[in-house]
DNA sequence: TACAATGTTTTAAG
DNA sequence: CCTTAAAACATTGT
C-alpha cells in the first residue's frame, strides 16, 4: 500500500508518542519484518527510552530515541503505524509495540514484506546513510534524473521510475500518475526519452509528489478528482484527460494503467 | 479456485 | 563489477 505519501502519513501517527518513555516493548522475535534485527539489544535500549522525533526518506521511516537508539522502519506492500490505547492488546499481525504511558504505538503487517531495523551508537545507522536525493529537494536535479534514466537506458521507463536508488517514494500508482500526465508510454526505453519529454517528466514527478504530500500525506484524504488515480483499478476506467478506455498490462514487472491515446 | 495486491530482495543470465 | 528480468517472500480478498 504504502507509497511517498502514505509513508509520510503513517510516520504522523506515532508523533502523539514523541519526547514520551516506552515503557515496554512487545515483539515476536521470529517475526519476518524482523528478520536480521538484534531483537534483544532493541528490547534491552528501547524499553525506558524516549522517542525524541522522526523522520521520512522515500518508503522509509526513521526514529530516532535516546540512548543513541534508532528504529528504521519499512511499511513493504501492507505495513501500517497507528496509536492505540496503553491496554490494547496486540492482534495477530501486530509484530511491533511500543507501550507508553498515554498510548501504545504499533507496527502492523499482515504480509509482512515490511521490514524493522535497529541501531544503537554515536553514529548515524549505516541503513540511514547515503540515502538518494529526495524527489522534492534541489539535489533531485533534472540531469541528474536524465543521468538515471540513461543508465537504465534499456529498461522500461516505468520500471526505472519505482527503482528508489532515483526515485525515492514513487511506488506504482505514483509511476502511473507521473506517465499518464508526461503523456509518455510506461513501456517505453528510459533511453528514448526525449529532450522536451524529460524536462515534462521532471515537472511532473515533482508535481505528483508535491501534491500527494499535500493531500494524501496530510490526512489520508484523496489525490485531486482529475486524477488517474480514482480511476486505475475500476473496471471500464476511462482517462480522466480524453475519455477513451484506460489500458491494462504487466509492464516492469507490474500491472500498469495507462491512456492509449494519451500516452505514446 | 486461482489470481492479484500502493514492495523489496535474491538469483541468474547476459 | 554492471544491467536486466523473473522468482520468491506471506497473507488476504475477489
Amino acid at each position: 500500500m504504502p507509497e511517498l505519501a502514505e509513508v509520510e502519513f503513517y510516520r504522523k501517527q506515532w508523533q502523539c508518542g514523541w519526547r514520551q518513555k516506552i515503557l515496554a516493548v512487545e515483539l515476536h522475535p521470529h517475526a519476518r519484518l524482523l528478520r536480521g534485527a538484534d531483537t534483544k539489544a532493541l528490547r534491552r535500549t528501547l524499553t525506558g527510552a524516549v522517542l525524541l522525533s522522526s523522520e521520512a526518506h522515500g518508503k522509509q521511516m526513521f526514529f530516532r530515541f535516546s540512548r543513541n537508539g534508532w528504529l528504521g522502519l519499512h511499511l513493504g506492500m501492507t505495513g501500517k503505524l497507528r496509536a492505540e490505547p496503553p491496554g490494547h492488546a496486540a492482534g495477530q499481525h501486530d509484530h511491533l509495540v511500543l507501550r507508553q504511558r498515554r498510548q501504545s504505538l504499533v507496527f502492523t503487517d499482515p504480509r509482512q514484506f515490511g521490514r524493522v531495523r535497529f541501531h544503537a551508537g554515536d553514529t548515524t545507522p549505516p541503513w540511514r546513510a547515503n540515502l538518494p536525493a529526495p524527489i522534492l529537494s534541489n539535489q533531485f536535479t533534472r540531469s541528474a534524473m536524465e543521468r538515471f534514466l540513461r543508465r537504465h537506458g534499456r529498461m522500461a521507463l516505468k520500471a526505472v521510475l519505482l527503482m528508489q536508488d532515483g526515485f525515492p517514494g514513487v511506488g506504482n500508482w505514483m509511476a502511473d500518475e507521473i506517465l499518464w500526465r508526461a503523456g509518455i508510454h510506461p513501456a517505453r526505453p528510459s533511453a528514448r526519452v526525449e529532450a522536451t519529454e524529460a524536462k515534462k517528466l521532471f515537472r511532473e514527478v515533482r508535481f505528483v509528489c508535491r501534491e500527494a504530500l499535500r493531500t494524501v500525506g496530510a490526512d489520508f484524504g484523496d489525490p485531486p478528482a482529475a486524477w488517474l488515480f480514482h480511476r486505475r483499478w475500476r473496471h471500464g476506467g476511462v482517462c480522466p484527460r480524453d475519455g477513451s478506455a484506460l489500458l491494462r498490462a504487466q509492464i516492469g514487472g507490474r500491472t500498469t494503467c495507462w491512456c492509449g491515446s494519451c500516452q505514446k
